[in-house]
DNA sequence: TAGCATTGCGAAATCGATTTCGAGACTTGG
DNA sequence: CCAAGTCTCGAAATCGATTTCGCAATGCTA
């Protein structure tokens, strides 16, 4: 009825609590007659050790905190590729993955969290602004607790971070559009300030200059995220250029997206008037009419990176930050083609 | 550095154990102004109990475990949905969300897990057939842990879960088909057996009835999961019909998403030639050309639904199961149209 | 003022494991 | 045959909280 303790165990057996956890554990100074005797009569009883217990005692819980710091719903696509990566691979090595969704932002929740220690580790998707990175960061290494950060890199050799290289992917989507023989590219950057919009800006800048193109300030609009139409709002603002892009790079794929559809509403063929690229390669740049080209990142691989990560510094203790650069990929589509005027 | 322990607020305060934990968990036996040195000594001194420690005298941990008893990848959508709700309502009521992945039909790792103690209850999402989906709600309720099941109707007056009301579904979406004039519809049945399917079957053939068309069986195709390209070949099968439906249902949008662009390659126009339909209401569903005429269900309110009843298990003890089905929402798009014959 | 209820606090048990340390029993070598 | 290891095992401490129970001091009633 009430769940089996190791004291039923020993009873049962006629050992000690300590024989009984020790040749459960593997110890050495368990006779094997003896530790037989124990593994069976786990069988029989249907013994599984306490977790609270276990973990009160080692002072480790093995579980991961995976803290979702920003709207779930809008990186819904990323999660849904992340989660599962993240929570196979904590599985592999015996650890689960307890999920926090509604602490962002507040570094007196992280603090709650690495002080109760009901985790061994925190990984943060979406980190806030640089600023508050790094004072978060701190604030965990103070309390001693493991983290590492995703998906954006952190200018800061101190902090454990898993990323993608948009720098790379930046540049090689403006590559392809200038192979399409464009010249006037467009640029919508975040409105937010984040290594990785400056990272993909900078590769866009390095593409134009790689084939001698002047960088045009005109054609980068930075949106305002005050404005809740801001996507709408840019897209005019290309259009209405007096001398307009021919093709338009966007930060995400939803703004790409959306740029799509207001360009079937204005009659404007894509890509046959206009070439729009998006980026982060989300499933439903798949499936748009026409399918978007866009730069793909290999999420799982970063869940999977970010697990093994986190998992040497909790083993290793204080060590050095672990920094992963991962590569991105170029997923050319329909919504990009030759340069209409060119 | 170490973290800092009840011992420790216990000593700098000069009060017992005893003291300091009743003033913290609002027991009337403290006086006001004791109470009130211990709230600030644990601010000055940072204090925070230790789950552990909290878990094993409580013996329960405050935290829900949700096993994802499916291929993660092919529920994504539902998922990137429902795990949020989940987790948002969890954490209102102070309790967290343990992800398990990896325990895909194992009964022994689900005991295990109800043994360990490591959660409270469990929501078990997409459970297995109909069998075993008893089996296991007896394997829980012997082992004295409250779960819910999701999103799958069981059966059983004694399972408790959250659902939706597919008969309704299948069936609105039916009427819709025949307003439209269609006589002759295709419903590509799931492979597995479920309630949800027989459901869905269900609301199909009521539909069909209200309007006094005959049940056509050659219509109606159970693909079999064994085959791997069941979804193409059921498509193959439903066009070389010597009287081919006007219209069909298929089980799932990924189905119907496949048959989209399936008919997109044999030249078939969708909704003049043939109409489609899908359920499911995933994201994607959304975004085709054109867009799919579905079924959507309130996923996270099937969400927050299941925590709540999961919440009343835990706090009520053995009692009645708790079963809702939730009505679902036609979604009409643009791939169904009149029937071209009609 | 004696007797009783109330209030505020602490001692000690408890939750269920792990781990350290020491002690017999048994080998082994000299 | 004795001293020194080796093997096994158990007693007891420990992890950090909660909870029960008793005790002393105080307030109240008659």
């Amino acid at each position: 009825m009430a769940p089996v303790t190791i004291n039923d165990l020993s009873n049962a057996l006629g050992l000690s609590r300590s024989t009984v956890s020790k040749a459960l554990n593997g110890r050495s100074d368990v006779s094997p007659a003896t530790r037989e005797r124990v593994l069976r009569a786990v069988d029989e009883l249907g013994y599984q050790p306490s977790a609270a217990a276990r973990n009160l005692r080692r002072q480790r819980t093995e579980k991961l905190g995976l803290v979702v710091n920003y709207p779930f719903q809008r990186v819904a696509d990323f999660l849904a590729e992340l989660i599962p990566g993240i929570a196979a691979v904590a599985e592999d090595a015996e650890y689960n993955l307890i999920l926090y969704t509604s602490m962002a932002g507040s570094a007196e929740r992280i603090k709650s969290l690495c002080r109760s220690r009901e985790v061994d580790g925190i990984i943060v998707a979406w980190p806030p602004g640089s600023r508050e990175t790094v004072a978060l960061s701190q604030l965990m290494t103070d309390e001693r607790m493991p983290h590492v950060f995703l998906p954006r890199r952190v200018a800061n050799a101190g902090i454990s971070f898993v990323a993608a290289d948009h720098v790379q992917g930046a540049r090689a989507l403006t590559q392809h559009l200038i192979s399409l023989g464009h010249r006037r590219i467009g640029f919508e950057r975040l409105p937010e300030v984040y290594e990785t919009d400056s990272d993909r800006h900078a590769g866009y800048a390095a593409a134009l200059g790689d084939a001698g193109i002047a960088y045009d300030p005109s054609l980068v609009i930075a949106a305002k995220s005050t404005d809740p139409d801001y996507h709408t709002r840019s897209f005019g603002t290309f259009l209405s250029h007096p001398a307009p892009p021919t093709a338009i790079l966007f930060f995400t794929d939803p703004m790409a997206i959306n740029a799509l559809s207001l360009a079937k509403e204005q009659k404007i063929r894509i890509p046959q008037d206009l070439s729009i690229a998006g980026y982060d390669g989300i499933l439903a740049s798949g499936v748009t009419e026409p399918a978007l080209t866009t730069v793909g990142q290999a999420v799982s691989d970063m869940g999977r990176l970010a697990v093994e990560s986190l998992l040497q510094l909790i083993e290793e203790g204080p060590r050095a930050a672990i920094q992963h650069t991962l590569p991105v990929e170029l997923i050319i589509r329909g919504s990009t083609g030759p340069n209409p005027k060119g």
